[in-house]
DNA sequence: TCGAAAACTGTAAGCGCTTCCACTTTGACC
DNA sequence: GGTCAAAGTGGAAGCGCTTACAGTTTTCGA
């Protein structure tokens, strides 16, 4: 209500006109420009009190032709790590006076129209890997929007930001191979980000390392639901190769070593109902399973559990991203973990280095990780270990 | 780079210029109003295209005085709650052509600034209760902002929409009753936020429809480390007075009923170093915690498995939220989903109809919540409830 | 007390877009 | 072929703010 004489909210001339004074005077009262006296300001600061006034951003950004906003494109707000790295992005821009204008592009109905109307508000716009494709990044940058790409790899004409994937995932996969573990498995698709394919890359480094084959990784969604259905198709080639040896399924990854007596294990005549399990070699059943992420390592963790399966004794697990879960399953699930928030944090400062102009080389950071080992990786829990590398 | 003919981006001029048209049908062309012909469209698209033309924002909003951004207030984005908020809320924004710009209070260095900051960027804010005090939020409706309210109290002159707190949580604190649990104790501090009395509330209310006597709250922080503590200093009771009965200390709510044999329970001499236990009345401890948050229950449900008290045999254990750990940990952690993604996008449409005026009636809704049933609590897992209410 | 410099204030010209209004062109119909 | 309405287009006036520039006052040293 009681905004300006109209009804309509004041404006810098009803300020002025309040005050006496002129709008040059009052802007540059409220903007602590230039110089004023100790009457005016007074004036003004009543004023503008009185009058509840709130300039409008939308004319500032037009006469100083900067927005002082920051876009941030994500592709989800599933999961811990998008809020995290949204909240060091956040406070990043809260304590140097920009606004943030969050865009998701999952389940956008048109991601095209609303990056064009993102770019049109901000200074420059920081992309999540996950969130955009490439063609559109560089419809950004050739309309001269400042781009920093989170969790993807370099382009030119972009900085980028990311944790380390692959050295850590190799380190990992070396520890398990260290614990006699020799059927390793990578468990989820690489194709689904630039993340899991470095993950996936030094799973495998770590096995070429040692000369032993790499298999092909199985290429399921990053999801819990997934992960339950693996575990349970798993459970299912145990079952069936018990049941009846060589029955013939080219699906058979061979069973699964059951330690006897151990878990509950009864009623799973269920788990041969479930949809085929995915094509691999025969032989043994993987005594390690690498997750691509902490969901479906849970989902695995509890699925082969509820099936009879001792984690770690059978076979080993472990996950990525340190969600907090991973903490409170037992055995306490082995991951790593990433620094999201700092890498939010950093992202926002790259942008704004590149909107300033303070810097006009590409960077692209690189953020070390660290590895948690709890007790489904069957080694010592409570051990924790720096996986450092730099950018 | 080729942007407008000066390297700066192009303008609605650099098109007009191109195409050979007026700004007027340009802007007629993309905003798709008013009549053009086709070739004047293709012109244009053409124009616009080839100079990569980006529509700056500001020019418009000033133009048409509006700004087709709503403002989203939130405390925090810790946990998975505000995510999905924010989620629900991108959602529906995303779909009606609005775009979200988001402050983040907690840990912000000046609220007040990026408030009126925000302020005048958008054309409505939605806030978090816990992220604004009262007067800020009044100081908003003065400036004639439309203002929708999240988990919050209703307040004259915004809309408000939140979930059913206090009759889910009598629902939960009476099954727990009906199940023989005779001594009950509400974990969290209810002044910490709005939702949280209310669960204290509805906890009391169940206590009092059978007579019971309504225990003061345990007021401690909605924090894992918060329930970790907490846990440890009814473990340090119980043992002190096994060890010396009536030892005197004022802290004493009585020795937790240890199921003979049950769990680890070695290692526990480092218990009795923990800080001081809240104040308790006399008798027998606790045999039912309801915990205002799934944080506290999974910490506390944690450290009492570790000081071997059997949960639920000994203390039923329950949470709010359905955090993705509490249907990893074992028992499974009984607790109370709210629609935070539906809560979103209601708030979002609530405000969009505030801010078009095609309703001006106050509105304040509430969501009903669903308890979920687990092991923690004692009753058959896998028990599902609804608990509606309506707004 | 005077003059120059510093401090302060106001005028006015944009920033890039939308949109009212007036004007020109086109096309339908008699 | 002429008339009139509809379709298409352009000119120009803002939207509310910042900021060069110019004008006015004050301050202060001589």
């Amino acid at each position: 209500m009681a905004s300006g004489p109209t009804g309509r909210p004041a404006t810098i001339y009803d300020v002025a006109a309040l005050a006496k004074l002129s709008i040059a005077t009052v802007s540059r009262v409220l903007q602590g420009t230039g110089p004023v006296s100790a009457k005016a300001r007074a004036r003004v600061d009543h004023a503008a009190h009185e009058l509840n006034y709130v300039p409008l951003r939308a004319a500032r950004s037009l006469a100083v032709q900067r927005h002082e906003a920051h876009g941030l494109v994500l592709p989800d707000l599933a999961g811990p790590f998008y809020g995290d790295l949204l909240m060091g992005y956040e406070r990043w821009a809260g304590e140097h006076g920009q606004s943030v204008i969050l865009t998701v592009t999952h389940g956008n109905p048109d991601p095209a129209r609303s990056l064009r109307d993102l770019a049109g508000r901000v200074d420059g716009i920081v992309v999540h890997g996950n969130a955009l494709d490439l063609p559109a990044v560089q419809g950004l940058r050739r309309a001269n929007v400042p781009v920093v790409l989170v969790a993807h790899p370099p382009v030119p004409g972009c900085d980028s930001v990311r944790t380390e994937s692959a050295s850590s995932a190799e380190q990992l996969t070396a520890r398990l191979l260290d614990h006699g573990r020799t059927r390793l498995l990578f468990v989820g698709d690489p194709a689904s980000s630039y993340d899991v394919s470095e993950r996936y890359a030094g799973f495998s480094a770590a096995l070429r390392a040692r000369g032993l084959d790499v298999p092909e990784p199985e290429r399921v969604p990053l999801t819990e639901e997934a992960g339950a259905a693996f575990a349970t198709s798993l459970l299912a080639e145990a079952d069936g190769a018990r049941g009846a040896v060589g029955a013939g399924r080219g699906a058979a990854g061979g069973e699964l070593r059951r330690s006897a007596g151990t878990g509950p294990g009864r009623e799973r005549g269920a788990a041969s109902e479930r949809g085929p399990a995915p094509e691999r070699g025969r032989g043994p059943g993987p005594d390690a399973l690498v997750c691509a992420n902490d969901e479906l390592a849970l989902a695995i963790l509890k699925t082969l559990g509820e099936g009879g399966i001792d984690v770690p004794d059978d076979v080993v697990v472990t996950g990525w991203d340190d969600v907090m879960a991973a903490r409170y399953v037992s055995p306490g699930l082995t991951t790593v973990r990433q620094p999201m928030a700092e890498l939010g944090r950093l992202a926002a400062q790259r942008l704004a280095e590149r909107i300033t102009g303070e810097r006009t080389r590409g960077r692209n950071d690189v953020l070390g990780t660290e590895l948690v080992l709890r007790g489904s990786c069957g080694t010592a829990p409570g051990e924790r270990q720096a996986a450092r590398s730099t950018g």
